[in-house]
DNA sequence: CGTATGTTTGAGGACTTTCAACATTAGTGG
DNA sequence: CCACTAATGTTGAAAGTCCTCAAACATACG
């Protein structure tokens, strides 16, 4: 999907990683959300705005998409659906707003170690992270571009993670040997994400 | 408002300016969103989710507060106020993924000139910017923690676009001399805001 | 009118980018 | 299945943007 597109229908990541992304005339590129499996695509429905954004897939991806008068139909029927797709937007906005303080204040390293541990939350809430190793289809430009970085810088800092013995990553997999102190290097506290607990609350 | 609590009720901005913003551990903070006349303040009622971030005004306000049980049967009954809110939310994240963009990809001159073009743009559709001028509460300090610099930074950039003819900054009050010229420098186009086309097409 | 807050300016240093070359990996077609 | 080409990863040196520290100045508030 394109910038300026109209809001086209609902859609569901099964499998693989996609992104949205806004570009500035000079070629620039700065991706603004990653889209991991289970992730909803555009909750715009019926609004019938113009995308600020595109989309793209970052991997091979197995897409899901929802029929615009079945979804219609199942809104009003289930309360619950339509309180998922609220949530699932506040979620992306609090999201958003964990990136801009990350790529604003923290630097390179602690930067991309708090990517890092975004990730290996979200997919972990998914059952796609077994013992801290996951999948990782990103090129290190991709990183720059969700990081506000060269991709040679990416590449210096990777490299500062390893050596320190916080990741490990190798042919597109990457893995934390030492979750806790990923996570205490970078401030990591994944409340943002409102994974677990909110989770609980809207089961009744 | 602060991080952490919950949720609280709804309340709308009649006058002056606050923000949404987050901190580090080490006393950093950043301003992730502008609050100006107008808008809505949370909009999560219902859903008891932890705040992840705290509010608070960044000039004298004055604010409505909605009554919760009010609020919901009103938007039980009336299917626009509805789609307001959930336009307001869209609004928003495009904001959000725009400040992104803008703090990630363009230096320092270019994203002042930008983050100004926004506020003229959205003061301007509520009426409060006429003629290119209108009121600037903000010290450097938190157009610092906006646009991800220092203040004193900031003060040395303000002075070149100041010494560029672009903007007039005196007593707390903006004025952009050559509008054309400012948008033009940073490449400001305010599609992402949905203002004038979309508030027609919910006219119906 | 004094004190706290905000602005302005200088010099030096830190982080990040740029440019360029080379190594490695992945993808494609024979 | 291998060979070849394009894409990605890696490394160095130099340059830029921005930050830090510090001090002087202006402004706002009680």
């Amino acid at each position: 999907m394109a910038e300026g597109d109209y809001a086209a229908r609902t859609r569901i990541i099964l499998d693989g990683w996609a992104c949205r992304w806004k570009g500035l005339p000079n070629g620039q590129r700065q991706i603004t959300e990653l889209l991991l499996p289970g992730d909803i695509c555009h909750a715009h429905s019926g609004m019938l705005l113009r995308s600020d954004h595109s989309i793209a897939t970052l991997s091979t991806c197995i897409i899901a998409e929802a029929d615009p008068t079945e979804l219609t139909a199942l809104l009003k029927q289930r309360p619950m659906v339509r309180q998922a797709l609220r949530w699932s937007s506040l979620q992306t906005n609090s999201i958003l707003r964990t990136a801009l303080v990350n790529n604003g204040l923290r630097q390179a390293d602690q930067r991309l170690a708090h990517f890092i541990c975004e990730i290996w939350a979200r997919l972990q809430s998914v059952g796609l992270a077994k013992d801290g190793a996951f999948s990782w289809p990103l090129t290190q430009i991709d990183v720059g571009e969700i990081a506000s970085m060269t991709s040679v810088h990416v590449n210096r800092t990777l490299g500062k993670l390893r050596r320190d013995g916080l990741i490990t990553l190798h042919k597109r997999r990457m893995s934390l040997p030492d979750m806790a102190r990923l996570a205490e290097s970078c401030d990591f506290r994944p409340d943002y994400l409102h994974l677990k607990a909110e989770l609980g609350s809207s089961d009744p």
